[in-house]
DNA sequence: TTCCGACAGTGGGGTCGCAAT
DNA sequence: ATTGCGACCCCACTATCGGAA
């Protein structure tokens, strides 16, 4: 199959805001793709490259040779194209990069060139990734979509329960359950603003779970004889770079397992530390050591727990792991005690709960309202200091405002961050025609304005910073609503904001 | 008919390693 | 030694479609 007939795919997808339609689209490709095509063809529908890491970014291609008059490339001689960069991102230099590129681009007709561009950077934009995939792939290969939903979470991969599907049908999707040894995506939470909603939202006819949400990084742990192994969020094996998270499985009762949890680094006091810290530690192979802590199980000893309710998962996670490394949990249906342990959990330097409706099944690769997460929220007013022309469907609006706090000594504002959240259209479309207004300067990227429109921000918290002059910067932040009831002069000062510094 | 779950898009800050400067 | 880039960690929120209620 040629590139260009993905390329003619996704701009028929891009087309049209019909999921429906999208979907046919898909499908009809997905019939053309042959059979030792198939992996590439799946993979560059969803927009995404088959290699995790090439070396390429925007940077590496912006600047391209001239494109091709015809249309030449097949989606094999893209892929193994790709296949060579990837090795040279493990060894190699700039220079023989560059050439590679120049060769596979230079290959490619300016449609196929721009779209390329996109599929390297993840930003192909045809509003339709993995799930929209899934569904062509059911439809061509005739099999239940909950099949091929279900082998691409246990697998962890879209692109092996597709070949599944379509070179063994429903038979093979079956046989793609979860393994020890191989990483599944992780079941994710949905978000609630207090712990009375959370609770209303985890349906449930009797008491709920309720978890301390560590600040830490999402890990996924496997054990299968000594054979231990650690991946994160994204499925990345991150095995080498946390020897002690292994070594604390590796003493674990029982035999094959897997395990969902959070690692974090803590202080001397006991209390976490900063996340920045464990993200440190987490990054490379050396520094004081992470704790684990667990709050699901999986599988053990031959026996898929992910179907069974979550009291079974907590009875066998509490029978095998000790205290020591299970994440906080309280089961109750008295919101006054959901309240105090929610207090308790923040009193302790934690990020906040999460509530888990304890008949629900391990949905992998799911954000439902079975597991709902709760966060404290602090509101700044703050002063925007400039806007960036917004991109996508934001192209032609002002977008992403960065934020100054007062200073009161020198009478100015010293930025914070930024922050293109929380906004509507009609809001987009106000901050647009408001901002053009307060211009003092446009570059074509960021437009800087006079200080004097208060906006109302929402925050996680503080952390450090190197790039922002007050050495701290917004976790999260995100837009509440602008405030026209006040002036710049009134918005917080640099002292009110460094006031939530938790270190 | 209305409601709501799932999806995709639009980007935020920080951390590292690596290569070029 | 510093800087820029790519890849990864954490992530919030809105708009939209289409099936559920």
């Amino acid at each position: 199959m040629l590139l260009a007939e993905i390329v003619a795919t996704s701009a028929a997808v891009a087309a049209t805001r019909s999921r429906k339609a999208k979907v046919l689209a898909l499908a009809d490709a997905l019939r053309h793709a042959g059979p030792d095509e198939l992996e590439t063809v799946v993979s560059y529908l969803g927009g995404t490259l088959r290699q995790r890491r090439t070396g390429l970014g925007w940077r590496g291609l912006s600047d391209l040779p001239e494109p091709a008059a015809g249309s030449t490339l097949s989606v094999t001689e893209v892929h193994e194209a790709f296949d060579a960069l990837a090795l040279i991102a493990g060894t190699g230099s700039q220079a023989t990069r560059k050439a590679a590129v120049t060769a596979l681009f230079g290959r490619a007709t300016a449609t196929e060139q721009t779209w390329l561009r996109g599929l390297v950077t993840g930003e192909v934009r045809q509003g339709a990734l993995d799930a929209l995939v899934q569904e062509a792939v059911a439809q061509v290969a005739d099999v239940p979509l909950v099949a091929v939903r279900r082998a691409a979470m246990l697998s962890g991969s879209t692109l092996a329960a597709a070949v599944a599907a379509f070179r063994g049908g429903e038979a093979a999707l079956s046989e793609l359950g979860l393994e020890v040894g191989r990483p599944i995506l992780p079941m994710l939470a949905s978000s609630a603003p207090d712990i009375e909603a959370a609770m209303t939202k985890a349906v449930s006819s009797g008491p709920l779970a309720i978890d301390a949400k560590l600040d830490g990084i999402r890990i996924q742990v496997h054990r299968r004889g000594e054979d231990v192994l650690v991946v994160t969020r994204s499925l990345d094996d991150i095995t080498a770079r946390l020897p002690e998270v292994v070594e604390v499985v590796r003493n674990l009762p029982g035999g094959d397992l897997v395990l969902d949890g959070e690692a974090l680094m803590l202080g001397p006091d006991g209390r976490p530390r900063p996340f920045q810290e464990t993200a440190s530690r987490t990054a490379q192979a050396s520094g004081a050591a992470v704790v684990p802590y667990f709050f699901d199980l999986l599988h053990l000893d031959g026996t898929d727990l992910l179907d069974a309710p979550g009291t079974a998962r907590m009875a066998a996670l509490d029978a095998l792991v000790p205290e020591t490394h299970r994440v906080r949990r309280l089961v109750t249906d008295d919101p006054e005690q959901a309240a105090e342990f929610v207090a308790e959990t923040l009193a302790g330097g934690h990020e906040g709960v999460i509530v888990k409706d304890p008949a629900a099944p391990y949905d992998a690769g799911r954000r439902g309202s079975a597991w709902v997460k709760v966060k404290p929220v602090h509101t700044l007013d703050l002063v925007v200091l400039a806007v960036e022309w917004g991109s996508g469907r934001r192209t032609g609006l002002l977008s992403n405002i960065h934020l100054g706090a007062r200073d009161p000594e020198t009478g100015g504002f010293v930025m914070l961050g930024k922050t293109f959240k929380g906004m509507t259209d009609e809001m987009l479309a106000w901050q647009t025609e408001r901002f053009s207004e307060l211009r003092t300067s446009d570059d074509g990227w960021v437009v800087h304005v006079r200080p004097e429109q208060v906006v109302e921000i929402a925050i996680d918290g503080l952390q450090r910073s190197s790039r922002y002059p007050g050495g701290v910067a917004l976790r999260f932040a995100r837009v509440v609503r602008y405030r026209d009831d006040k002036t710049a002069a009134e918005a917080d000062t640099l002292d009110d904001v460094l006031a939530l510094k938790t270190w």
